[in-house]
DNA sequence: ACATGCGTCAACACCCTGTCGAGAACCATC
DNA sequence: GATGGTTCTCGACAGGGTGTTGACGCATGT
């Protein structure tokens, strides 16, 4: 769990008594009507006091909640990454038997995660550009993923498996970047995509004849 | 050329009467302050009184010769994408003798060219999310290059020089989608990215790779 | 001289963000 | 059931950005 604001009030760190509360329910609300909100439009069509109408509070109590919209959205896609990073623990450490489907089992599981939850990692991308912790966070993340993949491929050429080739590290940067992007063009579905039934076995093509130089790992 | 505008105001739709004309300088001022404000701060930082006051006029004249803030920015855009289509133009023709050097060439060239204007290439990453006409440029200005690699793919294959397997558009989206989130990462400086003296190489690696199965081909 | 259209800007209306200070509601303790 | 301290709430304000309006110069051709 990274951390997510940067000043004090809201979250689990607050000093609240105990247990429940009518501010956690409140921070709840706030939650669930960003969410519902932005399977509805995007992100920067969304304001402020939207969410707090949403929540049934006024806008100035919003902020007791949540410094920022960021945050809120912060909130989200850290939900959406611990998510996702439990969906790929373990994918790739028993790799050397049936590589392909283990390798197949990883690429699926980010699509399936990622399209569940759609709507936030699309805001995020939207907000990408102007908010620096969510690129920060999203920055550390992908860094993350690419450190697993890069020690499975250098996993995978010690024992024979892939041959020498690219530094392991920027191999995993590319096709980490890669699917990335096409997962980011498939959910928005703008500009040219690959249809989302093939989007994993396209990725996945691409994977292991940059990783084995063969679509059949031994 | 793409349209760029929505209303009519400026470029050279607007009926000037013949050639030059105090206009087309405050145009070309507001162009420039664009261009030179986006290499100091993010386009976001960047206000249209910033912009009118850098070309010397106020800022209802700004809305005089551009409808908004980010019209400016998808005519600096529209400028970049038509060098990037020269400078791509006719590389991949002759495939036939020496494709490895042809495909290098081809990465390479976008490379420089981005890198060359790579503020505005930013500024246009950051406003995509929010920005349905910049979305919809890139989109077009991709789809051209997505549709000139599948043809290539399609030659290669052809002419028994790649062996087939994936569709080649899809392959082709996939390979481009790379290409332009590793630059992204790479001129942002943010999160894993790979080194910008290396970044030819290795999508060039992953590219021949993909499709040719081997990094040398015939 | 005079109409036409380009070029210009002060002033306005609007929306959104973030803050401040005055309270209301809650809960422990005496 | 008073007291005191947090938690929680919001009306009102300040500030900054966008986009529009209406009136006014200044060329130019007739």
């Amino acid at each position: 769990m990274t951390t997510v604001r940067t000043s004090a009030p809201a979250g689990t760190g607050r000093g609240r008594r105990s247990g429940r509360s009518a501010g956690d329910d409140r921070e709840s609300a706030i939650l669930a009507t960003a969410e519902r909100l932005l399977g509805q439009r995007a992100f920067s069509e969304i304001s402020i006091d939207d969410l707090a109408r949403g929540a049934g509070i006024s806008r100035p109590t919003f902020y007791f909640y949540f410094p920022s919209k960021d945050a809120v959205l912060l909130t989200l896609l850290d939900r959406v990454t611990e998510e996702a990073d439990r969906a790929a623990a373990d994918v790739l450490v028993h790799l050397a038997d049936d590589p392909r489907a283990r390798w197949r089992e990883l690429i699926s599981r980010f699509h399936a995660t990622f399209g569940a939850h759609r709507s936030v990692v699309l805001a995020c991308a939207e907000v990408r550009g102007t908010n620096a912790e969510v690129r920060r966070l999203w920055a550390t993340v992908l860094e993350r993923w690419v450190q697993a993949v890069e020690a499975a491929i250098e996993a995978e050429r010690r024992r024979g498996a892939a041959p020498a080739g690219l530094p392991a590290r920027d191999l995993a940067i590319a096709l980490n970047s890669m699917n990335e992007r096409v997962w980011y063009a498939t959910f928005a579905g703008d500009g040219p995509a690959v249809a989302e039934r093939d989007v994993v076995d396209v990725l996945l093509d691409v994977w292991l004849t940059a990783v084995y130089r063969t679509t059949s790992p031994a």
